[in-house]
DNA sequence: TTCTACATTATAATAGTTCTAAACTGTTGA
DNA sequence: TCAACAGTTTAGAACTATTATAATGTAGAA
């Protein structure tokens, strides 16, 4: 059994009750050094190979967005028949490998700041993300 | 009637056959001064006011990739609930209004080129998308 | 004109996601 | 401690965008 009351103190330091489903997700998206990305697909399966206790479609979805929402997770915009969530919410872009569905960090000191000289007028920019789509060079 | 014999021998160059819901599907794509976005549905919407030769779902989605394919359409990666096309597929980037739903065009001159540092062995670069999500300044 | 490969079509199927409403649980305060 | 309530979970239905199917139609070549 691991140490929760990090978990337990996060969630409820951000207004979400700390349930066994939500503290187990946090368990398998937070415990790692390493962070990643995921569909909600491979989240269900990361879930059922860490514990026997089900948790329903419906509240791994209701999880992951509220997590997004408390800014714990980013949504990376790709076009896909699925959306891809990110554990790394610190300013980083991607790679896309279209032919492998593949989805790989660019280090940020990897990519020059990105200028936008422009702007909307009664509008604040609340992200700025950057997709390299690649193939296989032939 | 309009002059459709551009559209003719542009897709008949493209190795597409001509027929009279692609010419249809040109004319309404293609014909305005501007540039625009759209999804699936506003075209489905905007090809029944045009006409009143129904097209079928299947055949708007088929002619769109088949576009899309010989590059006379881009797709736009956004996570949205449906996907996006511009028409426009010359080189730049977009804002996104969440709220609205909005897409907008940002003109190439207003972003400096965005230098990517490193690089995936096997892989050439395909795309380099900039998405800028925007929201109401308070 | 005839043939054939390519296109269109209506409809069914699929898949990701959201909704619903009932059961359950964490938290508060008496 | 316990009742009460709001927030949460759940199974399953519903929804929606998109793709597949298979029959019919059509453009283009011979």
């Amino acid at each position: 059994m691991l140490n929760n009351s990090h978990y337990i103190d996060k969630l409820r330091s951000s207004g979400l009750r700390p349930t066994k489903q939500r503290i187990k997700i946090c368990e398998i998206l937070f415990n790692t050094e390493k962070t990643f990305h995921f569909t909600i697909n491979d989240l269900v399966k990361k879930i059922s190979k860490a514990t026997n206790d089900k948790i329903s479609l419906a509240t791994v979805y209701n999880t992951v967005h509220a997590f997004k929402k408390k800014g714990y997770l980013k949504e990376i915009p790709i076009n896909s028949d699925q959306s891809y969530f990110d554990t790394n919410t610190s300013h980083h872009h991607h790679f896309y490998d279209e032919s492998q569905k593949d989805l790989i960090d660019i280090d940020d000191a990897d990519v020059e700041p990105v200028k936008i000289n422009t702007r909307i007028p009664g509008k604040k920019i609340k992200s700025v993300e950057v997709l390299v789509k690649v193939e296989d060079a032939e």
